[in-house]
DNA sequence: CTGAAAGCGCTTACAG
DNA sequence: CTGAAAGCGCTTACAG
């Protein structure tokens, strides 16, 4: 192995100090102009790298930020987070930042065992994509590590977060039904499941409340289990015009089971999704829905982060990225 | 902030040398076993974690692999990569080393601009997942960074590899479906799109080859052009009986196109897939298929690369991964 | 079995 | 504007 090229290197072939070239180097000041260029030329020249180790050693900073999603929410048909997870990526290389990703094992979230980066400081901060259980929540908390939510929140005040506005999406997607003709609109989702579908839920009740339109029970319904699992939805006796789905994946399996019992949508229902994935074109008709805007999620949340790192006792609080209806043709207009 | 604890710090709590913690902490030789047992205690106690860093920079290794996938595979509709990705991180870590994911864009891919974690010399080594265009080989490969292909190869007989077998994967399906009596049997995908299409195709034609079945062109089908982009599939005049298709996605494409045509599957025409990925199970009837074993794909590369970094100059050459018949409902027996 | 010394490559005060 | 000194936390020879 040819040996790695150091600052020693450079600082001898231009015959200067160490001291010199790792301030040319950084733009610091202290060094002249001519100086600093030709110090930047022999570095290039000698395809000089920066020893990031020895940077973070000095510094105590890793240049790392880990990422954690639990196990659940990575499987084969579960794409988002490793979606988001890439966007993060992507916006902390442009801070000279660097993600690592864990998938935390159900079993490791249950014994309350914390992420390896954890333990082999691998990382300045983390960002937990998911929702998780609350003692694991308590754990990461006692870590005195930089902690970010995402995606989700629940009532610990003090820990920050950036999710989606869930609410305002739903509230939106809910008026634009009402404003074309329908009153009898289900939800579709177990609105004690995750705080996503909760504030989803509260943003079409939202809805109904300022139009006045009493809010049926049994057009609130369960689309999975306590473990998050989906279940077959049992449909209410009575059918409405609109279905409001907590998302597109549990919109296309309405429209398949609606399908199925002789409907056709949009024509005898309507059907509205929500975070605009892979199901939402999957289904026929293609879903009108509401787009989660990952890449301002993750550049807010990368913002956010590097900012808890900088001063960690800054407070943040809960950072709601907006979402965008668009329009498709699962929906029709009653007259 | 509270200070972090060194292993100074449980060195003169024990009333030891930091050597000794070191090689306490280390299980290394040299300590008395009660002393070692002490030690430990303490560290545990304190809540002692490893700077990472340090070790890093005293032994010239990050314990971090960078795994750079082209932006062109990492659309909202393809997670294959990003799920190998996530499988190849769990594999690192089980190995104490960390996966570090860099999306090449297209424009660094053309101007051949590194990925920053090489010029931050973040990494031990790079896996390269997915095809790349050869000016990038070329370069990755002048950098005396250790590089592993992952789900492809080509011509460079001194870079090593981890593939699917596609060539055998295809070739055991299509002797499947000659068993159960098909003769017309056409391929669909672009055969110079990518070694993996290509090499699924020849053991296509291997099968028919063995069975004395002659090669029609016309029935070997273009499924993209040339940037990989989708394109409408142009039917033959005359129809086969069966489509061995080069991914489950396109063949869930070729069964709503012969859906659209007023063919019922697998009754009038039989389809199968490669990869039993999210679309073999979309695909109504659901698809039989090849699924890729991704779990040992990360596995072999991780342990491939690993070993590269331990001895750089053993050559391990292309790794080949078996693959699995998934049967499932889209294919008929002929009488 | 235990420890003093040296060094990995960098950056931050501080002195000139 | 330039550089000598010190130190970040660890581990590897080496000496006792």
């Amino acid at each position: 192995m040819s040996k790695h090229i150091t600052m020693k290197d450079i600082a001898e072939k231009v015959g200067v100090s160490t001291v010199t070239v790792s301030k040319a180097l950084n733009d610091k000041e202290g060094v002249g102009g001519e100086l600093k260029q030709k110090i930047k030329a022999v570095a290039m020249e000698l395809g000089y790298r920066l020893n990031t180790a020895a940077k973070s050693m000095r510094e105590g900073l890793t240049y790392n930020i880990g990422v954690v999603i639990p196990e659940r929410f990575t499987g084969p048909d579960q794409s988002f987070y490793l979606r988001v997870y890439q966007e993060i990526a992507k916006a902390l290389e442009s801070h000279g930042y660097y993600g690592i990703l864990h998938i935390l094992s159900s079993s490791d979230e249950q014994e309350l065992q914390l992420p390896r980066v954890y333990y082999d400081r691998k990382v300045d901060g983390i960002i937990l994509l998911g929702q998780i259980s609350k003692p694991y929540i308590e754990l990461m908390n006692s870590t005195r590590t930089p902690i970010l939510f995402l995606d989700f929140y629940d009532d610990h005040s003090d820990i920050d977060a950036v999710v989606t506005d869930n609410f305002y999406g739903a509230y939106e997607m809910t008026n634009y039904l009402i404003r074309l003709g329908h009153r009898n609109i289900a939800f579709v989702g177990s609105i004690h499941s995750t705080s996503s579908i909760q504030d989803r839920f509260l943003g079409y009740y939202k809805s109904l409340l300022e139009h006045r339109i009493p809010l049926r029970q049994e057009w609130v319904l369960h689309d999975r289990d306590e473990h998050g699992t989906l279940i077959d939805i049992a449909m209410p006796a009575e059918l409405p015009t609109a279905f409001v789905c907590n998302c597109d994946q549990v919109a296309y399996l309405v429209v398949q089971q609606l399908k199925n019992n002789g409907l056709r949508i949009p024509e005898d229902c309507s059907v509205v999704g929500f975070d605009n994935d892979i199901y939402a074109t999957l289904t026929d008709p293609h879903l009108t829905t509401v787009e989660v805007d990952i890449e301002q999620l993750a550049q807010s949340s990368t913002q956010t982060m590097l900012g808890k790192i900088a001063s960690p006792d800054l407070r943040h609080g809960r950072i709601v990225v907006p979402g965008k209806i668009i329009y498709r043709d699962s929906v029709r207009e009653l007259l």
